[in-house]
DNA sequence: GTGAAAGCGCTAACAG
DNA sequence: CTGTTAGCGCTTTCAC
């Protein structure tokens, strides 16, 4: 709480001027005790604090700012439809989870999206004409020319996912999905299922592809293309894929779905058409998200670690801002299989 | 695309006073130039774009807000705990609206959250400390502390709902709930039912409060308490409320839902009762949300002007920032009654 | 219409 | 450990 005590300040709000006039110091001395304190005395430390808590003083961020050079904020940057993002729970993960780290390292978080080539023309001004220090993005789709323009600039940056095109020339983390969707088709062979068929996500989006890699790998000879349907993530479409794998007459009796949401709408399918799950066919997802255990049976999927992969990503920004670290970083990290009933 | 030439400063990035330099002019003509371009000629400004597009300068923000003492920053503070805010589908056509019309007048967006009393501190710190020149708000929970700390700052802010507590001294755009409310158990009223009970919202909100208190206005001596259950917006909620109204062997012709969510939920379990809808008893909800399409039958509900609420919210904001509106103003937007099937 | 000059409030380099 | 000083890049009077 401020207090409204009278400052020397015309300008109303006190400055640093006005600390050291009531603290009897200089104002290199203040600076410096607002910063961290280093080169201070314990008791001059004090008398400063004393004379802002009285005066009600905070620092300017824009002289700040422009005398330090950098703005001790951070930009999480969307670039998907806002439509889908606001209706991803991860969303609001992510937000938490980078609010938490950078306030711990006496950052700000400021969320920015665009949709559209306007939009993303004004945040790439945006990020890159000095209004933050770095950005944490997250790109679903490949080819963004955002990243393209973000790398040019020099500025700082962290990518959520793997970014297809520049995963030389960016730091990013992403979850192994190759290595989590080898190891969920591994578990239904392991099962005695011997004709497992797939529902892959995109295939122009990273996790759709290496997901579908994962399961091509595993298959390896056995790989079928009759076995093979695609969906968009949505519940919706993996029902279509799994009445298009059916109208094959195709016969399968394990089918791994690139996301619970597909593999929900899958069972459904399964059902009316009179299969069983997992009797007939053992049915995975992969994400573990709400729907996981929401559906009847409850699915055999595979947990992303995405708090551990948000908490990563600002290390890794935090290390790029300070200099620690100079090379773009690139990390990969595990998944673990979470086994129900539905496989 | 920013062009890369060699500039002459030694910082870098190039400043004003090479654009001057180049161009020929002095830096307050340059100033003067890429503020709107009053008191300049325009074949000045021509020579002055032309420097700035072959240094490829953009304006220092620091700089600028530090000389002229305003950001150019708007910022959308949600103080609801974010799990909820990003499940709301709302949420994100404000994000989109505010955006847009802030760019529209040369401002930024950005969005701030706070869950917890620690990071409603931080974030009070964060506003009123000069990071940004008003902020959007929206408060679904009365009492606020974070409001009275920015009506005690000053800072231009307006509110989207009615601040409970803070009606006469804050600027704020609502619904006006009380008036569909009614409107809409008038029309249950007028098709013939003559028992209408009520799901409501939680009472510590401002619209779940008027939106009962237009149904008691319509209902007037017809009010009886056992019409009456209490939900808190969510499906699970109206259904367990209408087993509550059930129970009591109440009997009604008519359900009015203070939420569509409410009135799935409560179709739902009158189902279950064997009670026909609308036949038996005729359901109304309020939003016009997804859920009122998706559920059979249709609901008859009402549309919130959300957009509108948006744009009039920046509408105001914009004025009390270029202090053309001095006083808080006071919006409440008109609802619309949307008739289906379930009423 | 345009130039010159005075800051905006702060950090950081340099003495001491 | 602390004071002094020189800017950071821009806007904004004030003359002309």
């Amino acid at each position: 709480m401020p207090a409204h005590h009278p400052v020397s300040s015309p300008s109303g709000r006190p400055t640093i001027e006005d600390v050291a006039r009531l603290a009897g110091v200089s104002r290199g001395t203040v600076s410096r005790a607002i910063n961290g304190g280093r080169h201070v005395r314990p008791a001059v430390m004090a008398e400063v604090q004393r004379a802002i808590d009285i005066l009600g003083y905070s620092v300017n961020p824009a002289a700040r700012s422009l005398a330090s050079g950098r703005t001790g904020s951070v930009a999480f940057v969307l670039s998907e439809r806002q439509e889908h993002l606001f209706e991803d729970p991860n969303f609001g993960l992510f937000v938490r989870v980078f609010s938490r780290e950078l306030r711990r390292r006496g950052r700000h978080l400021l969320v920015t999206a665009a949709e559209g080539k306007d939009e993303e023309l004004f945040l790439g001004d945006y990020l890159t004409g000095g209004h933050v220090d770095g950005a944490l993005l997250t790109l679903p789709h490949a080819r963004e020319p955002l990243l393209e323009r973000l790398r040019a600039s020099g500025l700082p940056v962290v990518v959520l996912g793997e970014p297809l095109g520049h995963q030389e020339a960016l730091s990013w983390v992403a979850i192994d999905d190759e290595g989590a969707a080898e190891e969920i088709v591994r578990y239904l062979a392991a099962k005695g299922r011997s004709s497992i068929a797939t529902i892959t996500g995109p295939l122009n989006t990273s996790s759709g592809r290496r997901r579908y890699e994962g399961y091509r790998r595993v298959v390896g000879r056995r790989y079928r293309k009759d076995l093979v349907a695609h969906g968009d993530w949505s519940s919706h479409s993996g029902r279509a894929a799994t009445e298009q794998l059916l109208a094959r007459g195709t016969t399968f009796d394990a089918l791994f779905c690139a996301s619970d949401r597909m593999a929900v709408g899958a069972i459904a399918a399964l059902r009316e058409a009179g299969l069983g799950v997992p009797d007939d066919v053992a049915v995975a997802g992969f994400d573990d998200s709400v729907a996981a255990t929401m559906v009847e049976p409850a699915l055999t999927t595979v947990r992303i670690p995405f708090e551990e992969s948000a908490m990563e990503a600002v290390r890794i920004l935090e290390g790029l801002l300070d200099k620690t670290i100079t090379e773009p970083r690139r990390v990969l990290l595990p998944s673990k299989l979470v086994v129900r009933d539905s496989a």
